[in-house]
DNA sequence: GACAGGCTATAACCTCTACTTATACCGATA
DNA sequence: TATCGGTATAAGTAGAGGTTATAGCCTGTC
């Protein structure tokens, strides 16, 4: 029996039905019903009466249930304490990011990771890409979050890298005729419509130029009407009308619930991004370090919800 | 984290020494460090000073300490409150099994067994392999536990089988000379030699004459004294220097510790037997049986010490 | 000082667990 | 009867956690 197991019965419990805690643990319905299972032949007894208008608790279950809370909390107030016994060197944790994950992912996990752990002091720098690394080389920063892949250079700095979202990138436009009417641009369209693009250094404009190379074209192919150093100065400008920009899904969540801001796809092109937990060294890092590794990477957890 | 990640960790605590909590768990030494690490990987912080004589806990180690061992203590009152909730059917659980496990083997870990389960009632059958089978067959046991592989024809009925115990087949023989020299013996030798044996049904005859047969030989080429239908029977025949007969190793250890009977190896020929826990289907398991199940074939086990 | 023997760490390999997706199945409701 | 919301099952895959073999490090002994 492990914890996870416990939490999830909890959840199942709570919410009285395998799929809908299968969403809130971000795991599949099969998988649910396999941990289910196994808990259930732990104790050699059923947990829950399945049927199907969902599924609710045995007398044992109810008493498994009552146990795992206990236990659960238990085990919370360790992680509490443990808190309290590390030193102020092992409390402190600089993290890195690039403008998209560190404006409009990460503060949202490091809020629920302070909630979790809140004798730590976070601090998070947000620089391009080529800064957060250069950083890390000189141990200003403990961990980074970039966009994947890294810049070639860095690869003989065998740093340690760990996928801990997916996301995409979509063209952003103003939310007006012609391309309130598109849910797709061609890239030949793109190249005649006025394109507002990040500084050199950015780790979504190294992106975009990857994806153009792949079809013969460089930024020259296009018709470039500004760069701009900012994210939030760029979606500014889109919003006003003034052109089209590319931007990661993530960073534009609040403008298209608001409908200041309308994403187009790619035809026919995946622009994916995997976003990278970076840092030096396992061994390097303190005790608040490793935490946020696990909180953010380790198997079943999704933060950034 | 898992609660037998806990228990390891008690254990390491307790005994100071990664290699002597793996022995006491069954496990190599490799595993237990890494399992060590990885508790502290998951806690962010080091639990365990470690140095040539063995390891002893930092201060963060000592607080998880504590708790591991509070958690686990609510745990086993888990164990036992749903215990007390089983009615009486579930708590009763009919073993079957042949004579050398029957006898030597499964007695203790039923103690050990109901020591953890209190209120279970375990009722043992000990028969020879055939008859055990039919008694499954027919829901007069629950379980199981034979040598393996089953006589053919039980094949098709499809049980469960569970691989529980390794054990190796020895000739046994009265502790004088020329045996009492002797660590091997030759199939030759063993041919002119009187051999009592055990009767027919019984899973040692027939992996014996199995061995034999692969090398073209029957029981016909042997020198068969005598047919005795019980274990107990033929060890004292042997120790009374009548005769060499074959039997497992787990079934003569107090009598080679006391020195009354001398076991040999047959010379190039290796007699493993792998025993089975064997059952209809899980699904028709109560929950003692589950349970038990679990105790003997589940992850980390070894019941049979 | 060199060496043997206790201990832990690391590496390479393998097996089994716990996911995934796709699909079947089952009962309630329209 | 068809559909919808729910769980179970199957087949395939990645990773955790085990194994053995071996390295490296300190201590006690010669």
């Amino acid at each position: 029996m492990n914890l996870s197991q416990f939490e999830l019965l909890c959840e199942v419990a709570r919410v009285k039905s395998f799929s809908k805690a299968a969403k809130l643990h971000h795991l599949s319905q099969p998988a649910v019903s396999s941990q289910i299972q196994s808990i259930e032949d732990f104790y050699g007894t059923r947990l829950f009466e399945r049927s199907t208008s969902g599924v609710t608790l045995t007398s044992t279950g109810q008493l498994v249930y009552q146990f795992a809370k206990e236990i659960l909390k238990q085990h919370d107030e360790l992680e509490k304490s443990i808190d309290h016994l590390l030193n102020e060197t092992n409390q402190k944790l600089v993290i890195g990011a690039s403008s998209a994950i560190g404006n409009y992912a990460i503060p949202c996990s490091i809020w629920t990771f302070k909630e979790k752990y809140p004798n730590t002091q976070v601090k998070l720098e947000i620089r391009n890409t080529e800064n957060i690394l250069s950083l890390l080389e000189e141990n200003t920063i403990h961990l980074a979050m970039l966009e994947d892949p890294l810049p070639e250079q860095y690869y003989k700095h065998k740093f340690v890298e760990k996928t801990v979202l997916h996301d995409e990138l979509v063209i952003i436009a103003p939310p007006k005729p012609p391309w309130i009417n598109m849910r797709f641009i061609t890239l030949e369209e793109l190249k005649k419509a006025p394109l507002i693009i990040r500084e050199e250094g950015s780790g979504v404009r190294c992106m975009f130029e990857n994806v153009i190379s792949s079809h013969s074209l460089s930024l020259s192919d296009f018709n470039i009407e500004t760069e701009m150093g900012s994210l939030e100065a760029i979606k500014s400008t889109v919003e006003a009308g003034l052109g089209l920009s590319i931007c990661s899904n993530l960073a534009i969540r609040k403008e298209v619930r608001s409908g200041s801001i309308h994403p187009l796809k790619i035809k026919d092109i995946e622009l994916k991004v995997d976003y990278l937990l970076v840092y030096k060294d396992e061994k390097q890092l303190n005790a608040t370090a490793r935490r946020f590794v696990r909180f953010i990477a380790g198997p079943g957890s999704d933060p950034f919800c």
